[in-house]
DNA sequence: GCATGACTTGATTGATCGTTCAACCAAGTC
DNA sequence: GACTTGGTTGAACGATCAATCAAGTCATGC
């Protein structure tokens, strides 16, 4: 089999071109000839497919979202298995994005999220499902935690805090061309973590076995 | 007196009405007809006193620049002297403006610094001019806060988790149209503080007098 | 062989975009 | 009373925008 990519179709390949093109540019100022350009496809055909560009960048929305766990969160867990570290190789993989577009880079739902002022339902609904799958994976990942943090906290809302942490630091990493804020919010966020951890360990959970912290810390 | 609005000028009008506009409708999204029709000017005034749209644009983000002391803080620490507390403080006042419009608030920097995609040189800086002055804001309440803080946390880095704080909160908040989202966060903030504040109390700044937390809470 | 329906083609539409420009106005200045 | 200066007026321009549509292609079923 020499090749994998079985030709896409046009529907598809518009799909991928304007998932590049609103990333790169936004949706506002990717134009509707932009994208027919990139995706070398004439007018009526978009039109075939789709009733308008906002149908597309549904259709984008939806995109991302299937492709956040293979397109994201699998290669950045990749060798990583300790929860809370994954947590990390997730905004490691992120400042990874950074440095490659050099200080480029922004986080699509982000960026949409805030150009769109004034989204049509359906638009912030896919927006807004984008965030939950994030922060649902990152949650999954501080529940796994278990005892490591404390009983108390609220996973949903750390995960939550880490989707924050992650956009702030990208926006400003973007607007002073600097990584280095997008690691100070990280670092902030880690020494978070490690508070969060000692104090876990310092009150254990319950009448339960007072284990010690795990001893594979499994970072680098 | 009966009025202190002097009348503004046809450049202070277009100004303050741009600055209404790109807040809520953001950059691209306002025309300049949009523009001339809100402020009541015409087309050649405009171009009278600014180059193009971008000059407006500059025009109105050192407008923030200006404004976040007077219009931002000012409103935001009335009658709160704690450093720490105004940190807080400030993140309520978003919480206001989030409120106020029905969790359509986004934060005019954050909206413009994901918007532009590719801005040119002198915007970007005065992006980072804007961002600079709110973060120097919060440093100093840092700084102030003196030994309630840990000896070796970089103010500064926490000053730019504050901002990330804020513009993911809003962010989160916009999209899920529901103001806890902020709130999750500022919480977790608040944790973090917490644990920073008690840290800083358990092992007190050196060999100086070991003196308990200021009794007074009110810094200045 | 021919009708059908899915898809493609690309010129074209009308609206809107940022910008320009010649004419105009009012208050000083000589 | 002519000239200058700083500001205003609003029609107009070309570019670009998203969207349309009549005509064409092509595989399939009958």
């Amino acid at each position: 089999m020499p090749d994998t990519a079985p030709a896409p179709s046009t529907r598809d390949r518009l799909i991928q071109t304007a998932m590049k093109l609103f990333w790169e540019k936004g949706y506002g100022s990717t134009s509707v000839a932009d994208l027919l350009q990139a995706a070398g496809v004439n007018s009526g055909s978009l039109y075939h497919f789709f009733p308008g560009k906002q149908d597309v960048l549904l259709a984008v929305l939806d995109a991302y979202r299937d492709g956040i766990g293979p397109m994201l969160l699998a290669p950045a867990w990749q060798g990583v298995d300790d929860p809370i570290e994954r947590v990390f190789a997730l905004l490691a993989r992120y400042r990874l994005g950074i440095v490659q577009t050099d200080c480029g880079y922004a986080c699509p739902i982000g960026s949409l999220a805030l150009e769109i002022h004034e989204p049509d339902p359906p638009v912030r609904k896919a927006l807004a499902a984008n965030f939950n799958a994030w922060t649902d994976a990152i949650e999954a990942c501080l529940v796994a935690a278990g005892p490591r943090l404390p009983r108390s906290l609220d996973r949903r809302e750390l995960a939550r805090f880490v989707l924050t942490t992650m956009e702030g630091g990208v926006m400003q990493a973007r607007t002073h061309r600097d990584v280095a804020y997008f690691d100070s919010s990280v670092r902030q966020l880690r020494l978070y973590f490690d508070h969060l951890e000692r104090e876990a360990a310092d009150k254990p959970s319950r009448a339960k076995a007072p284990r010690k912290r795990p001893t594979s810390r499994g970072t680098k």
